[in-house]
DNA sequence: CTCTCGATGCGCT
DNA sequence: GCGCATCGAGAGA
């Protein structure tokens, strides 16, 4: 059957320009012999040493080497003692450039996803709880540090061709969650999505 | 809806 | 020790 998963030459590619285009494009996760996924609908652009917000500022021997390594890989990091988030590096290699993939709208799995998300006895989350932020997409597709360093173009996680999205569609705005930087509009989302980790004007 | 705050592990200075 | 590329609960409006 024909794949159409995103191949190599798209992740390496300008940062910035791979941000935008991953809007609308489908991030798959197999596990168990099941297929969880969902459309990105916010992203972000790390620009490499110089983003003062980026990991990657640390060097290539930091946390953060994959970062500096080759493009369409994953790098997954612990962050707040409790939560992971999922990036695509871009870029040829030594960049120290990613994409952090913020948001999706949940279309495979949902049941299993919801199960990944459920932590307690309290009440059963929505669906639209379910992937709006980056820690908890990377809950729901069970994305952790053992996966940091994946290909992307394994049969494990991987990211295909999604919805079409026209230019206008997309939104920008400042970085979630960053103290410095931001004043760069390097956060792309969908504009019409209600599964966007915050509104607008961030 | 908005805001505030605590949880909790660890990489880095 | 400090400070996180976060989340969810609880309070108030």
């Amino acid at each position: 059957m024909a794949s159409r998963k995103l191949t190599r030459p798209l992740y390496a590619q300008p940062t910035l320009k791979v941000a935008r285009q991953l809007i609308g494009k489908r991030l798959v996760r197999r596990i168990g012999g099941r297929r969880l996924a969902g459309i990105i609908v916010e992203t972000e652009a790390y620009m490499g040493p110089t983003d003062v917000a980026s990991h990657s500022r640390h060097g290539e021997q930091s946390r953060a080497a994959p970062m500096f390594g080759k493009p369409g890989y994953a790098y997954i990091y612990f962050t707040y003692g409790m939560h992971h988030c999922f990036n695509v590096v871009t870029e040829p290699p030594g960049s120290g450039t990613a994409v952090l993939i913020r948001a999706l709208e949940p279309t495979e799995g949902l049941a299993l996803m919801r199960r990944h998300r459920q932590t307690g006895n309290e009440r059963e989350i929505t669906d639209h709880e379910l992937t709006n932020g980056p820690g908890k997409l990377c809950q729901a597709l069970a994305l952790d540090r053992t996966l940091n360093r994946t290909d992307l173009l394994s049969n494990v996680l991987w990211l295909e061709e999604g919805i079409k999205v026209h230019p206008g569609q997309v939104g920008t705005s400042a970085r979630v969650g960053i103290r410095e930087g931001r004043e760069h509009p390097w956060r792309f989302y969908l504009k019409d999505s209600r599964f966007i980790s915050r509104h607008p004007n961030y």
